[in-house]
DNA sequence: CTCGTCTGCGACAGAAGTGTCTCAGACGAT
DNA sequence: ATCGTCTGAGACACTTCTGTCGCAGACGAG
């Protein structure tokens, strides 16, 4: 046993993100093993797929599970909703960089299984944000799923942005979070780190209305 | 001629948009046309998809110029550079919907053709935000690159709100525009139409911490 | 009516991918 | 050394899609 299964799904999950419309053969030969040992390990392609799908979605449950989504629920307590809010996106960030081709992938989106598996962890994750917008977190006049379609949709402007190198990996946390809360839109704020908000680009100063100056709520 | 060339690629479309991994012969049976005739139109499946991008990209140039993204740029006006990028997201709505399948297809990320026109088109868009950003509209603490892939994921996300039926369509700019903006995080904010701020969901009034009411500035 | 054009239909060969099978060899355990 | 297990290589049949071709019929223009 040269290769084990995990590091097989790896290696296909890898070489799908760079093309996926790789073959059995091209994931075998990216696995470094034969096209037939692929075969012993999954019955065709639909079960590999099926495969890699559960094994995305469990990492997604795990990033749930590590940031305490289900007692932050239960509690109703703005602090841990906040920290798990945070903690999901930042984890989510990962996952969508290792498996994001399967945030697009036709093949997923069909599936029965993998379908009742995805919806069983949005739901979840869509108590969170209503327990959220119940807490003050965040906005009550978006509808809590379209919040959990705005979050995927913020990921798979991660991917491409890191795939296309038009980001850097370590602005990723900040670009996503900062956009998801609160948006492109200029005006007042309070940033984590206010130091940060104007960088020295080449744009001056710019001739920003000087709206009130006030404090906003930090949700996270 | 019973169907013409256009109406044969919006039949196309619409299906893809249903089945992106549609055959040719699906393909041509969705249009009322035979193989053959389809072949007569379109020497290849790859000659068709480039012309389907390239219809998606025209539109998506004509939105660009209804917007008036080139003129508002160059005066630098903070009304027109608002007015443009309302329009701009409004238009792209229609063009997400219509061309869904478009967005995340493999296909037109791989042919170089396309991969040029879109990026001229993105590079004009990025353009406009960066005069927005420097007319003070749009956060400048953000790259405008990201801002664009931000709009692109978002577009994904109505895409699939519609899709799967969590959104209404008539809500779609309004949540578009205010999770761009403004983004998620609960806080004071003057929106367009205040009255709309507080649906009648099931969650009663969310104790929101009274913070300080101040008018926040409105870029759209 | 007749001609030219366009269309659908069926057939064809070729390409590519898939799933299965057999066989020989490597490798470790005993 | 031998046995059992796993592997790679190759061959095979099967399916699906693709692109091309010829032919017959519909249909409008003249």
């Amino acid at each position: 046993m040269s290769v084990g299964r995990e590091q097989l799904m790896a290696a296909a999950i890898q070489h799908l993100n760079e093309d996926p419309t790789a073959s059995m053969a091209q994931l075998a030969e990216a696995a470094g093993i034969s096209r037939a040992t692929l075969h012993r390990h999954f019955s065709g392609r639909e079960e590999l797929m099926v495969a890699l799908g559960h094994r995305a979605l469990e990492r997604w449950d795990a990033v749930q599970r590590a940031a305490g989504v289900q007692s932050a629920v239960a509690s109703a307590e703005p602090a841990e909703l906040r920290g798990a809010l945070g903690a999901l996106l930042s984890g989510l960030i990962e996952v969508a960089d290792d498996y994001g081709f399967g945030l697009t992938d036709h093949a997923m989106a069909v599936n029965p299984e993998l379908l009742r598996h995805s919806d069983e962890l949005e739901e979840r994750e869509i108590a969170l944000f209503t327990a959220a917008q119940r807490a003050g977190l965040l906005r009550a006049d978006l509808p809590a799923r379209w919040l959990s379609g705005t979050v995927f949709g913020l990921l798979v402007a991660v991917r491409e942005g890191l795939r296309r190198g038009d980001i850097a990996r370590r602005d990723v946390p900040r670009l996503l979070l900062e956009t998801f809360l609160y948006g492109a839109a200029a005006g007042p704020r309070a940033t984590t780190s206010p130091e940060t908000a104007a960088p020295p680009g080449t744009s001056g100063a710019p001739p920003q209305p000087p709206a009130t100056n006030t404090e906003r709520q930090e949700p996270l």
